[in-house]
DNA sequence: AGCGGTTCGGCAAACGATTGCAATTGACAC
DNA sequence: GTGTCAATTGCAATCGTTTGCCGAACCGCT
């Protein structure tokens, strides 16, 4: 007979007054570590199962000095609304969710928006989470390559350079770019045009990578056509484009979002996909198939990138080697090139 | 002089030692509770940012007997794949986050394939949260009613049914259903078809708001067509139908993207939008707007509804009095009807 | 000098777990 | 009867905070 009301069984305590042994012995028969009598063991899990109870997470965590949480972090630089409607980042927030989940990790979840140079050193020092994912760059590198040189447990998803020093997982955007432009070139384009932000390292390497795949004589002929993410936005850009009159026949976009908005500005103008224009996109989001007409794009393998992210950030906090690294794209033929 | 390595400050103690005060002193004047002399307070305060020192949070949470968390679960009951790609929940998504940043708290995201009828209940009680947010109450509203009456700071997005025991936030789907089947009216439209997977309730009432706004005679002759919301799935089942025979001359979608589905169908079968046949979506994703030809819709206000959805929780965790909330739907008007 | 009233700041007990060390027990051999 | 050893379990310190309670110091007043 507990003294108290033996109703709600809350801590480790009242389980072993309940059994009648110590709060070591609950202890070591609920995390499975340490010797003890099999029976005892059995018994003392099969008290807890009965009464509901298990460890409160936060306790063990302090006590074992971790946190059991990995912050994914969206860092909204020089696009404030980027990662609101960007359907690319958020499926692949949600594969990590799955990847985290699995590996007995919460995901935590904040969009910063980058003041001064020092608000990752704050975020880690407050102590919240075991490592960082952070996706997209953004224009932080000079910060993350800071902090990466005193902070381990830290992956980025994006381009990788070699100026810098922190570990990232990412398509090999040059690449990409490259395919784009030799799938325009063997649909007889020549007239060609890139819609895009390149102050993003990432989409740079995606402009870098489509002038080195077209011949030189070609390359200075490229119209670059500053382009932000968000629909809204890159739809302005591109409607202004045409109807200052730039009539490209073949089109390059940094992303499916912002060659739907082409192909909308360019319908707007009475120029038709893929008749009169060809368009190429980027990451084939699920709805690009679904695009009229449906979109041509350089796929990258979200899931695969989540993947790889986790294992490398675990590979971190297991203080094992890593590298970063480059995950090849894919080109989709559909119909609007 | 400190007696251990006084190069990292780890801990209020490092700091009391410091500064030459108690660990109490330190903590009072790091929260700014409790009386303490002005000129101490900022002096420690000085102390601690030279240091770089922050409060540890999980220590602080442990001694407050709170997670200073919030969960934001989806479910994934019937639609494995759906908010994998659906815009809609992403956009949720990140505007809670940034509600809750606001508020201090942490956002912990979790994907969950609900397993038997308890699964929220081991949730709760591994106490690493204060409160959570369903996003979706899928098909478990059963296990959800369960919980609410025993678990307060519990609060889901979606439809609001008298049956049910537990707090939503949600759009008046019934109200969005009639402006549809009002809209298609208007426009001439008689031969009709609803697509969506009525076995979601916020599907459920959208049907049956469509339903009611069509005047008596008309409703049996609507027909329904059993669309998942994947962009593939719903391609399929589209194609099939239009594959079928299927003419109907206005459409009311579930989803903005179940609407893009069944334009790139129809347009493949030769059935042009809006000439032949007029598409109304629901939902207003940002995408929306760049469909070719851009989408007729039913708008929810997602902002609204994150700032809803926390705004209850925060009642909840304050013990006031809450109830449901409707959010008032409203019609965009583009080139598809 | 003595007294009541403020302020300030320290002591130590929590919060709910983990774990090194030591104590208890029983079996067994001498 | 005593010593040794292994197996099992308990004690108590610890993780980094917060906070009720109490004592010390100082003030002005009689």
């Amino acid at each position: 007979m507990a003294q108290k009301d033996p109703g709600t069984v809350r801590s480790i305590t009242d389980l072993a007054r309940i059994a009648g042994v110590s709060v070591s012995t609950v202890s070591r028969a609920l995390t499975s570590k340490g010797a003890l009598n099999k029976e005892t063991r059995r018994r003392i899990q099969e008290l807890a199962a009965a009464h509901g109870f298990q460890l409160n997470v936060a306790a063990q965590n302090l006590r074992l000095g971790r946190t059991g949480a990995i912050a994914v972090l969206l860092p909204l630089g020089h696009e404030r609304g980027q990662h609101l409607s960007d359907p690319f980042f958020m499926a692949m927030l949600g594969f990590l969710a799955d990847e985290l989940t699995e590996r007995g990790y919460d995901l935590l979840l904040s969009r910063v928006l980058p003041q001064g140079d020092d608000w990752l050193d704050l975020f880690i020092r407050a102590g919240r989470v075991d490592g960082i994912i952070i996706i997209g760059q953004s224009n932080q590198s000079a910060v993350l390559d800071k902090v990466a040189r005193h902070y381990g447990p830290m992956v980025i998803w994006g381009a990788h350079s070699a100026r810098n020093a922190y570990l990232t997982v990412g398509t090999d955007n040059v690449a990409g770019g490259a395919m784009a432009a030799r799938h325009l070139l063997e649909r007889g384009r020549r007239s060609l045009a890139f819609f895009g932000n390149v102050g993003v390292p990432e989409f740079a390497a995606r402009y870098q990578g489509f002038l080195s795949g077209l011949p030189e004589d070609m390359r200075a002929q490229v119209t670059l056509v500053h382009a932000h993410v968000t629909p809204e936005a890159s739809y302005r850009a591109a409607a202004d484009y045409f109807a200052g009159g730039g009539r490209p026949d073949g089109v390059f976009a940094a992303s499916d979002v912002t060659a739907m908005s082409v192909m909308a500005a360019a319908a707007e103008h009475g120029l038709a996909t893929p008749e009169q224009m060809s368009v190429v996109g980027f990451d084939d989001v699920p709805l690009a198939q679904l695009t009229n007409p449906p979109l041509t794009t350089i796929r990258q393998d979200i899931r695969a990138g989540a993947r790889l992210l986790v294992d490398l950030l675990f590979r971190r906090l297991g203080s094992q080697p890593c590298e970063s690294i480059e995950i090849a794209p894919e080109l989709v033929l559909r119909e609007s090139s």
